[in-house]
DNA sequence: CTGGTGACAGTTTTT
DNA sequence: CTGTCACCAG
C-alpha cells in the first residue's frame, strides 16, 4: 500500500496537478502514452488517501471491461482491500446493475435479458416481418444502425422526424422493435444507456439518491463518450459537479459508433469552470516516432493543437518500405522480424502488424504460416458469439426470463427434437392471437393438457404430433427451472448440458465437435467462479456480466508471437516494434471515407493510433499492387505517408537531396533493396523460435513452431502445446482459421517440419 | 433435418 | 475472391 508521498511521486507536473485538484469539474487532455491511466488511479488513491473520501462515493468509467480491469488491478496496488469498495466498471455494466436495482422507477422487468448484435438483428428482422416489409429492401442490419443511431442520440420513437419515405419506414420499424423489446424483457445495448438515462431524468429521487452516493465521478476514454453516455454522466455529476475526465480528441475512433469526439470541447462549454490539464510529455515512444505521429495528425483542423514529446531521445529512423503486394508485404515482415530477434533487438512477442480491416490479416497470416512463424490474431470469432455458447447461454436466459423469445427460438429445436418450422410457426401466430409471449403460450397449452379438457378451450393451430413435441419442450424448461433453486450454477449447467442432451448432441466426433465442447467446457469454467454466489443471484449476475463481455480472458500474454490486430483493436496497447501495412489510398485512408472531410480525419486519428503504438521501432508499408475482392489493382501510396518529413524516415533523406517533391516511393529501389535482405536472412537463417519459447516437457508431440497440416484447417503452426489431463493440448494457429485448441490424440493432424 | 445453391456484400465494432 | 444467409430439395 502506497503512502501519499508516494502517490505524488513520480509523476510529473501536469500529472500531479491533475492528481491534485480535487474540487470541480477537471479535463485533462491526455496525449498517447502520457500517463493517463497512472493519473486516474492515482488521483482516486489520492482522493481516499488524502482527502479521506470514502472509497464507495467514487465511480470509476471505463470503456472496456479491459480497462476496468486494469483499473482494478493498479488501484489494488496503491489501496489495497480498500479498492473494493470502489464503483469501477464499464458505462454498460454499471448501467445495468443500476436498471437491475431501480427496476420499478426505470419500468422494466429486474429479469431483463441482454440482447447482443445477434439477438438484436432477429428482432430487427422480425419487426421488418411484422411490417410485411422486404428485408431486401430494408435491410435489418441497417434499419438496426439507425435505430442504434437514434437510440445513441437519445431520440425515442416519438421523437423521430421523418423527412423522407426511407426514414418514415425506419420509424415504424425502430417502434415495433422497440415494441418487441419490450414482449421479450429484453433490453439491448444501447437501451443500457438509454434507459437509465430516461431513469435520471424522469425521477429525481433516484437521481438525487445516486448523486449522493458517488459526489466523485472519474471517466476515462472521454472522446469516445456519445450523446446518450456524455448525458448520463452530466446527470449523475450534477451542477456541483466533481467530475474527472480524461481524453483525446485526437484518438476518437469510433464516430461510426456513435462516439463523439466533440464531447471535448462540449464539456469545456457545458463547465466553463473546468480545469484543463494537458499531458503532454510522452513515455513510451523515441522522439523520432512521435515527431511521426505529430506530422500525421497535424493536418487535421478539428482539434486543440497539441504537441507530444518525449525526454528519452531520438531513436532509430523510421522505415518505409513498398512491397511489390500483400505476399511480399507479409514476407517483408517476417524476414525484419527475424532479423531483430537474431540480433537480440526485440522478441517476438514485442512485435506488431496492425492493419485497417479485418481482410488484410489473411495474406499477412499466409506467409507467417508459410514461413513458419507463430503468431496470436487478435479479433477471431469472439467467444460469446460462438453457437454452442449462445445456445447455452438461451437456456439458461430463458430460465431466468421465459419470456426471451429470441432465446427461446433459439433452442426450441436444439438440439433437433422435431419442432419444425411449421410447428413453431403456428405456436408464434397462435401467441400473437391470444397477446401473450410465445412461453406464455406453451403454458397455456401444458395447463390445458393437464386439465385434460383441452379440446374445448385451448384451439392452438396444432397437430397432436407437433403438441406433444412442444409439451415435451415445455416440461423440459419447467423442469430446469424448478431444479435451479436447490443448484449452484456449475451444476445448473451441468443439468441443462444433460438433461437437454446438448452435450451427447455437440460431441458428435467430429473435429468440429470437438472443438465445440471444448468451449463449453471453457464456459463451465467460467461459471464455475460463480457457483458460490446463492442461486438467484448467482445466474442473474452471470448472465449479465456475460452478455457485457466480448471475450474470456486470453492467456496470450505469455504467448510468445507477433501480434496481427486492426488498428482499432491496438487503442490502448504497446508493442516495441510496429508495423504498419497497407498505407494506402483507399485502404488507409479507407475508400468510405474519401468523400467526408470529418472521416477522413478519423482515419487520420486511426493512423496516429497505430503510429503512437510504438515503442521503439516503427515500419509503415504499402503495397504496389494488391487483390481485392479477386481483382489485382496497382495502388498509390497513403497521402498520411506524404505528411511525414523526410528526414524522419530511412533512405528518405535522398529525396530530399533530389528535391523529389512528389511521394511515389520507385518501387525498384526500396523492392530491391528489400528482396535482397528478404533472401540473405532465409539463407542465412534457420529460424529458431527455440531460443525465445518456453521450455516444455520433452514427452510432448508438438512443440511451438512446428508446422503441421490438419485435415480441416489445412497447414498451420504450432504456438503453445501443454499438458492437459493425460493428453496434450495444442494451440495451432491456421492459416485463415486463426487459433484452434486441439487435443493432439483427437486432431486428424500430422507434424510436416519441426523447428529444429 | 441436412446439404446444396445462388445471390450479395465486403471498414472499423470497446458494450 | 470469400463468407454468409435465405431458401429449397431430398
Amino acid at each position: 500500500m502506497a503512502r501519499t508521498t508516494e502517490i505524488l511521486a513520480g509523476l510529473n507536473r501536469a500529472q500531479q496537478e491533475a492528481v491534485e485538484t480535487v474540487d470541480g469539474p477537471v479535463l485533462v487532455l491526455a496525449g498517447p502514452g502520457s500517463g493517463k491511466t497512472r493519473v486516474l488511479t492515482h488521483r482516486v488513491a489520492y482522493l481516499v488517501r488524502e482527502y479521506g473520501v470514502p472509497p464507495w462515493q467514487i465511480v470509476a468509467v471505463t470503456f472496456t471491461n479491459k480497462a476496468a480491469r486494469e483499473m482494478r488491478e493498479r488501484l489494488y496496488h496503491l489501496m489495497g482491500d480498500q479498492f473494493r469498495q470502489l464503483t469501477i466498471g464499464t458505462f454498460h455494466a454499471i448501467c445495468a446493475r443500476i436498471l437491475r436495482r431501480e427496476a420499478d422507477a426505470a419500468g422494466i422487468s429486474p429479469r431483463y435479458v441482454i440482447y447482443d448484435r445477434t439477438d438484436q438483428l432477429s428482432l430487427a428482422r422480425r419487426a421488418v416481418r411484422d411490417l410485411n416489409l422486404d428485408d431486401k429492401l430494408f435491410r435489418p442490419q441497417a434499419m438496426l444502425r439507425r435505430i442504434s443511431k437514434a437510440k445513441n442520440e437519445l431520440i425515442t420513437p416519438a421523437e423521430m422526424r421523418p423527412a423522407t419515405y426511407r426514414d418514415e419506414v425506419a420509424w415504424r420499424i425502430y417502434e415495433r422493435y422497440e415494441t418487441l423489446l419490450a414482449e421479450n424483457s429484453a433490453l439491448d445495448f444501447d437501451d443500457l444507456l438509454v434507459r437509465a438515462v430516461r431513469l435520471f431524468r424522469q425521477n429525481a429521487e433516484v437521481l438525487a439518491g445516486y448523486r449522493r452516493r458517488y459526489p466523485f465521478v472519474l471517466v476515462d476514454e472521454w472522446q469516445d463518450t456519445n450523446m446518450a453516455q456524455y448525458e448520463l454522466v452530466k446527470l449523475l455529476a450534477g451542477e456541483r459537479a466533481n467530475l474527472f475526465v480524461v481524453g483525446d480528441e485526437d484518438q476518437s475512433i469510433y464516430a461510426f459508433r456513435g462516439a463523439d469526439y466533440r464531447n471535448v470541447a462540449r464539456f469545456r462549454k457545458d463547465f466553463p469552470h473546468a480545469c484543463v490539464i494537458l499531458l503532454e510529455r510522452n513515455y513510451r515512444s523515441t522522439q523520432t516516432i512521435l515527431d511521426v505521429a505529430n506530422a500525421v495528425i497535424a493536418r487535421n483542423i478539428q482539434r486543440q493543437p497539441k504537441r507530444l514529446y518525449t525526454e528519452q531521445g531520438g531513436g532509430c529512423q523510421v522505415t518505409a518500405i513498398e512491397a511489390y503486394d500483400e505476399q511480399e508485404e507479409g514476407d517483408i515482415i517476417i524476414s525484419e522480424i527475424q532479423h531483430l530477434v537474431a540480433r537480440g533487438q526485440a522478441r517476438l512477442g514485442d512485435c506488431a502488424v496492425m492493419y485497417r480491416t479485418n481482410a488484410q490479416s489473411r495474406p499477412i497470416e499466409d506467409a507467417f504460416v508459410r514461413r513458419g512463424m507463430p503468431y496470436k490474431l487478435v479479433g477471431a470469432t469472439r467467444f460469446y458469439a460462438r453457437r454452442e455458447i449462445k445456445d447455452v447461454l438461451a437456456y439458461l436466459r430463458l430460465i431466468h426470463n421465459p419470456y426471451d423469445g429470441v432465446g427461446l427460438s433459439r433452442i426450441i429445436n436444439m438440439p433437433p427434437r422435431a419442432i419444425g418450422q411449421k410447428t413453431v410457426g403456428g405456436l408464434v401466430k397462435w401467441a400473437a392471437e391470444m397477446g401473450v409471449p410465445v412461453y406464455a403460450a406453451l403454458q397455456v397449452l401444458a395447463e390445458a393438457e393437464e386439465a385434460e379438457e383441452s379440446e374445448g378451450k385451448v384451439r392452438a393451430p396444432l397437430g397432436t404430433r407437433a403438441k406433444r413435441a412442444l409439451l415435451a419442450f415445455t416440461a423440459l424448461i419447467e423442469e430446469l427451472s424448478r431444479a435451479r433453486q436447490g443448484l449452484n450454477l456449475l451444476e445448473l449447467l451441468d443439468l441443462v448440458l444433460e438433461r437437454t442432451r446438448y452435450a451427447t448432441y455437440v460431441q458428435d466426433g467430429t473435429e468440429e465437435g470437438q472443438a465445440r465442447w471444448e468451449n463449453i467446457l471453457e464456459l463451465r469454467s467460467v461459471a464455475r467462479d460463480y457457483a458460490d454466489l446463492p442461486p438467484e443471484t448467482a445466474l442473474t449476475t452471470f448472465l449479465e456480466e456475460v452478455a457485457l463481455v466480448s471475450d474470456v480472458d486470453d492467456l496470450d500474454e505469455q504467448v510468445d508471437a507477433p501480434t496481427l490486430l486492426t488498428l482499432h483493436a491496438a487503442k490502448g496497447l504497446e508493442f516495441a516494434v510496429v508495423f504498419i501495412v497497407g498505407l494506402e489510398e483507399k485502404l488507409l485512408p479507407h475508400s468510405r471515407s474519401m468523400d467526408d472531410p470529418e472521416q477522413m480525419e478519423e482515419e487520420r486519428r486511426l493512423c496516429y493510433v497505430g503510429v503512437t503504438r510504438a515503442k521503439e521501432r516503427l515500419y509503415l508499408l504499402h503495397a504496389f499492387r494488391r487483390t481485392l475482392y479477386g481483382e489485382s489493382e496497382v495502388r498509390e501510396p497513403s497521402r498520411f505517408l506524404a505528411d511525414i518529413p523526410l528526414h524522419l524516415v530511412k533512405g528518405w533523406e535522398e529525396k530530399q537531396a533530389a528535391r523529389q517533391p512528389s511521394l511515389g516511393l520507385e518501387p525498384g529501389r526500396f523492392l530491391g533493396r528489400m528482396r535482397a535482405s528478404v533472401a540473405s536472412f532465409a539463407a542465412a537463417q534457420r529460424p529458431k523460435p527455440s531460443a525465445v519459447e518456453r521450455p516444455s516437457p520433452t514427452a510432448l508431440r508438438f512443440r511451438t513452431g512446428d508446422q503441421v497440416q490438419h485435415k480441416v484447417f489445412g497447414q498451420g503452426v504450432v504456438i503453445e502445446s501443454r499438458l492437459s489431463g493425460d493428453d496434450e493440448q495444442v494451440m495451432v494457429a491456421f492459416a485463415g482459421v486463426g487459433l484452434k485448441r486441439l487435443m493432439a490424440s483427437l486432431a486428424p493432424m500430422d507434424k510436416v517440419a519441426t523447428t529444429d
